[in-house]
Order: C-alpha cells, then sequence, then structure tokens
DNA sequence: TTTTAAGTAGACAGACTTGTCTACATACTT
DNA sequence: AAGTATGTAGACAAGTCTGTCTACTTAAAA
C-alpha cells in the first residue's frame, strides 16, 4: 500500500499545481499554435490561474518560453531515447521510431526548429537552446550506432538527415514517402 | 543609345511603384523578422507608402504574406538554378553553392519552412506554397543529376539533406561543420 | 505566532494589432 | 472632357498584447 502523504513525505514538493499547469498549457499551445500566437491571457484563461499568479512563477513571458524549450526538450529526449531503446539501437530502425512521431495528429514539427525560426533573431537563447537539443539528439544517435558497432561518424549526417525529415513531413509531404527518402540515406550512409 | 521613354514604351508597365516597394519591404522584413513580427504599421513606414495605398494593393496582410513567399520563391529559384549551373550541374559541388546563401549575413534559414513554422496552421495555403517549392527545388536537383549522369531518384534525398543543413545553420551550427556533414551525405549517395 | 509562499478576482495602463474611413491630388486613358 | 487608377495624410474603431496594481485568502514553515 501507499505511503501516508504527511507533510514531509516528498520533501520540497508539491511546489506548486499553478506552475505546472501553466508549463503544460504553454507547452500545447506554443507547441500548436506558435509562439507569438499564444498570447499571456489565453495561457492564463487555459491554465486556469490568475494573472498575479502567472506573473509570480514567470515573470515574464519570456521566461516562460525558455521554460517550455527546457521541458520540450527532456520530454522529447526522453521518448527518443526510449523509443531508440525498444528497437534495439539498431539506427536502420529509426524510420520506425520517428514514424511514430511523424503520424501523431497533434505533429507540428520541431519545436526548436520553430521557435528558432519564430524568434530566434530576437531572443538569441532560443537559438542557443535549439543547438544544444540537436547536439544531445547527435550523440543519442552516436551512442545507438556505438552499440550496434557502426561508426559514430555518421551519427551527425543522421541527425541531419532528420531535421531534414521533420521540416518535410510538416509542410505536409507524405510520411511515407519522407521515411522512404530518409530510408534511402540511411541505407547508403550505413552500408 | 536608348529609347524615349513615352508612354506606351513598356505597354501596361510602371504598373505602380508602391506596390512593388511594399513587396520588397515586405520580403525584407517577413524573412528578417518573421511575419507575426512584422506589423502592417511597419511595413507601411519601411515601404513610405499610405495605408490606403497598401490596402488598395494588399486587401489583407494575408494577401502580402502570399505574394512574399510567390516572390521568394522566384527570387531563391533563379538565385539557385543559375548556382547550379555555374557549377556545371555537379552536384558534388552543391557545397559550394549553399556556401554562398549560409554565408551571408542576412541569412535566416528557409523562408518557406520559417512561415509553415509560424502560420501554417492557421493559414494552410502557406504549407501548400511551401511543398510546392521543395518539390521544384528538388526537381532542380534532379535535372541537374540527369545533366551529369548521374540516378535522378537521389534528388529527393540530396534535398531533404539540404533541408537539414539549412535548418542547422540558422541554429547556429558552424557553416564549415554543416557543410561537411552534407558533403558527406553526398558522397555516400553518389559513390 | 508570525512570516512567507501561494493562491483568487479583476481593474488598469499603454502600446500595438488589422483594417476602415473621409477628403483631396495627380495623371493617364478613353 | 470625363473617368479611372494611383497616390497623399491621418483620424478612428475594436480588439489584443504584455505587464502592473490593489485587496483579500489560505496554508505551511520558522
Amino acid at each position: 500500500m501507499h505511503a501516508m502523504k504527511t507533510k514531509n513525505d516528498m520533501p520540497p514538493a508539491k511546489v506548486s499545481d499553478a506552475k505546472t499547469r501553466i508549463l503544460l498549457t504553454a507547452h500545447d499551445l506554443f507547441y500548436q499554435n506558435g509562439i507569438r500566437a499564444t498570447g499571456v491571457d489565453k495561457l492564463i484563461k487555459e491554465s486556469g490561474v490568475t494573472k498575479v499568479t502567472f506573473y509570480r512563477h514567470y515573470p515574464s513571458k519570456n521566461d516562460l518560453i525558455l521554460a517550455f524549450l527546457h521541458y520540450r526538450h527532456d520530454k522529447w529526449m526522453a521518448w527518443f531515447s526510449q523509443a531508440l531503446e525498444q528497437k534495439n539501437n539498431q539506427i536502420e530502425r529509426l524510420t520506425d521510431v520517428l514514424s511514430e512521431w511523424f503520424s501523431d495528429s497533434d505533429y507540428r514539427g520541431c519545436a526548436f526548429i520553430n521557435s528558432v525560426g519564430e524568434i530566434g533573431s530576437e531572443l538569441p537563447e532560443v537559438s542557443k537552446i535549439s543547438l544544444k537539443h540537436k547536439e544531445d539528439m547527435t550523440n543519442l544517435i552516436a551512442a545507438s550506432l556505438l552499440k550496434s558497432g557502426q561508426p559514430e561518424i555518421l551519427s551527425e549526417a543522421i541527425s541531419l538527415a532528420i531535421d531534414g525529415a521533420i521540416t518535410r513531413v510538416q509542410s505536409g509531404q507524405p510520411v511515407k514517402k519522407v521515411l522512404e527518402t530518409l530510408q534511402l540515406i540511411l541505407e547508403k550512409l550505413l552500408k
């Protein structure tokens, strides 16, 4: 059975539900409709908090934007590494992994690529986070290559091709066609 | 010597300077700062026209957005095809062509990828134009491959890899590194 | 017990958004 | 000579943007 939910069961936990709700709402709306398209008022209404609460946790919208990107990074990386592991880290089956993501009805491309395009020139921190995200993604691919005894040096190329695939699907090219193209690149790289 | 600048020297020409000025200004600002970040008032001030003139030529901002994309498509395709021809359509030298673009201090990625990310879900026409743009780009690459006796079938893969390179540079990855990665993909595809 | 953190409800400021409107000027075409 | 297209200058509407503010409440920590 579960432990008693006394005060200090989870040390500084129960930090606040409002802050989490705001972040989750921001994630949904920023990713789905874009950052500039999502006003603070909408975030407040959707997350069910008041303006004071909102600004107490995130003193400016920019703070929330960065928090959104950090959260998105953690979430996406967790999904990607777990999905790769499920395929025994066989990069040949990368298209299976991506197929899952690309076919999601809420798919709207890469949050980092989108954010850089939207506000990268105004908020340089966004580009910095985005670059780090791509670096981490590449490292994960390198680890997979290593595990299956393939040349790690290819990780950068594979990672770059994935980005191309991400944007293609976002523009509306059929997932099947994009994944076939990506598969061709993978085969040529790995053979 | 030049012909007299009489009325009908250029038939329906001199259509209007204001319209062109608006379009050119929109191209600069939309590409540089983003579409949503660029207000109608700024476009009007920068292009030196009045509100009535602006709305007479472009009844809504959306009309101007689409005009911008069409103009950008023509401009970019003209540059790309001319640049490819200068390299005798040797796809192996594609990185030289892209290096020129990526190194431009005003480089801000692909206007189409950016636009889809910013307003693709709100203005579906944008995604449609973007997809067509990528298709045309791919066809140009296919033509280059054909001219140098290489398999046209690779055009889609090359085109997709280019998109990956475009977004990488935009996020701030060094041009040199990105082009080396792209070159690796090209070599593996073509060998 | 008193302080601190977290919450609610909503008015308000000031800037910026897209788009409409009036009133007038100029110049080319029919 | 009259009509049409194009232009100028700027007020105005109605909404949205981010961010601040007052006033009050609740609960945990020091």
